[in-house]
DNA sequence: ATTTTCAATGCAAACGTTTGCGGGAATATT
DNA sequence: AATATTCCCGCAAACGTTTGCATTGAAAAT
């Protein structure tokens, strides 16, 4: 049950001014004395004035909220995006309100909804994996602003900030290459993956530019990327007559189900097979041998989001810009991967 | 910059029918025929109705909003209850804004603050560490539902949903007992952390009740419980003339540091030290041997605090209730400790 | 035929805030 | 001394919704 709180009508009984007054002092008008101000600023003070933020948002028709839409929070990379969104917006005086899809499109578009419903002045959005029908989103495109982040589509005429995938992963794999290998297999996802795709496209131009030819045998596509799928398909490329020297896994998790396969084998890392991942997760340097991989600034990228929304939701035009951010990752080099050149 | 959106007042206009009316009818009020209901309805759905939920909440002195305040927002244990608490939140019709205090305290009462002053229905928070000045907190008892989860303090008299932390501990340390181990360590926290205390109470009970004799010696106290940490605690216990013949960190990173030692220094494990951790995060399995732990379920510590809070903002009375709840966590026995009873 | 009852709808106030406009008093300008 | 300017401040409308009360028209009861 809630008490009830002081207003501004109050406060003007108390100083015998009028409501418009006190408000005006409260926000430091111009038209208003120094004197007054300074009565009406104490007596709130004193009795604890705060404004009914509800009233505000009504009144002015923004609600200083920001949605945020995203796939899991219990993902770290999303937690650390979290973690960039929640400062830089309390820094330019939002508010975060966020929400889970679980992969799920049609619960996406039932969060979308309630955002609106609920008013918030922008939305922050990483779209779940297959979301195939965007109409949704299009549709609100022009209603309110809207940013991706991390998971984002092309199709969607809107600000979105990303990872340079598809530099990270060919410097991957230069690396590799400058290491002394040249039978690179790459563990990826299905061809719906957004960020999959561009990761591949790096191998394949690292892979062209050193000259190395491609051998199909070596890409590997499946539908998740868990610990265990690594275990599996790890399992099929040591069934291969010609095995790879290194393995490339799109992503941290199952990188790590690589390694623990090739160490029940026996099989000498980064000697024999060396392993990268990408992402940089608190697990790279929890197993052993630790994990080369690509670090994604996490904060940064919801640090960078937050910046783009908020000048979107400030600008007075209702502009629709479309640009792409590219964020920079770093490879960082550790004992999955030989650290100098080796010649044979 | 926003576009305006359909009102009741266009919905009635086009009816030719009164605001109220139009009001009633989407409410599903008694007084309205079906008949008009339906062509209401229609409409409204047509016209992508949504109420403006900020004047709502302005009428009904309730936003449907609560507020939670947590440490740390990428500690993967945070994360789960978050899980548990968007979703439960989402069932009772509740959404859900969301802050990192970062274990600051002065931010935290910042955070307190703005949460009030933006009209929460209730708070759902775990406190920082060293949260000493509790006074703001003790202030806003009385005007809002506040329900502490995972760090708490007796002295604040709410609602508190905690693990069962000496029974988990008491658990792990009985289950060492019966494989035979009989010097067993304990890394903790200094005394100001309410769970460490707690933890290490089932410790001592465990030890008492089994007649084991307490060595001070395999009681260690640090400030912070990170895997360096674990580290250097590890050797200082392996230094002593007297080792230890198990080791229980307080915390699975710790015990992730106590882990890699042990394999540094070549001591095999369980067999000659056993080590248990606390939380069943992640790493547990990424580390080789899989580690010992005490499971606690976030999502439902997260689902149990969101029950209990808003079963306190729906309540028409203004009591105060100040009951503690109590998780219920299993041990998961993995291959750092020893599975079956071991006859020397 | 008159009154009562009832269902369906409309009127208008209220929630707390912001803001355009207008007015009165004091000061400055001529 | 008259006019113009400036400085403070109050009035009242507006935002979109809910809701107590009034109103209407028709059916039912007398």
């Amino acid at each position: 049950m809630k008490k009830k709180i002081c207003t501004l009508k109050e406060l003007a009984l108390k100083l015998n001014l009028s409501i418009s007054t006190v408000s005006r002092a409260l926000n430091n008008h111009p038209d208003i004395s120094n004197e007054t101000k300074l009565k009406v600023v104490n007596l709130a003070n004193k009795l604890n004035y705060t404004p009914n933020l509800f009233a505000q948002g009504f009144r002015k028709n923004k609600t200083n909220m920001i949605g945020v839409i995203l796939p899991n929070v219990t993902h770290y990379f999303s937690a650390t995006i979290l973690k960039g969104i929640l400062k830089q917006a309390e820094v330019k005086g939002y508010r975060v309100f966020i929400t889970e899809s679980n992969n799920n499109v049609k619960k996406q578009s039932e969060m979308l909804h309630t955002m609106m419903q609920f008013g918030v002045d922008g939305i922050l959005m990483s779209i779940s994996k297959k979301t195939k029908n965007i109409k949704d989103i299009l549709d609100l495109l022009d209603k309110i602003p809207i940013v991706l982040f991390d998971k984002v589509s092309y199709k969607i005429p809107c600000t979105q900030i990303v990872v340079n995938e598809e530099e990270a992963s060919f410097k991957a794999i230069e690396h590799l290459i400058h290491t002394g290998k040249k039978r690179i297999a790459i563990i990826k996802e299905d061809e719906f993956s957004f960020s999959s795709e561009r990761r591949f496209e790096g191998y394949l131009r690292a892979l062209k530019e050193n000259a190395i030819d491609i051998d199909k045998n070596l890409i590997i596509s499946c539908e998740d990327l868990s610990l265990e799928q690594g275990r599996r398909m790890t399992k099929l490329l040591l069934g291969l007559k010609n095995k790879p020297d290194a393995i490339f896994a799109i992503t941290d998790t199952a990188a790590i189900g690589v390694i623990k396969t090739l160490k029940k084998f026996n099989i000498k890392i980064p000697e024999d097979i060396a392993v990268i991942g990408f992402s940089n997760s608190l697990h790279s340097t929890i197993i052993e041998p630790k994990l080369t991989t690509v670090d994604q600034p996490g904060e940064k990228i919801g640090k960078t989001a937050i910046e783009y929304l908020v000048k979107e939701i400030e600008s007075s035009e209702a502009y629709v810009s479309s640009k792409t951010i590219e964020i920079k990752t770093t490879l960082i080099v550790r004992d999955s991967s030989l650290k100098t050149t080796s010649f044979i």
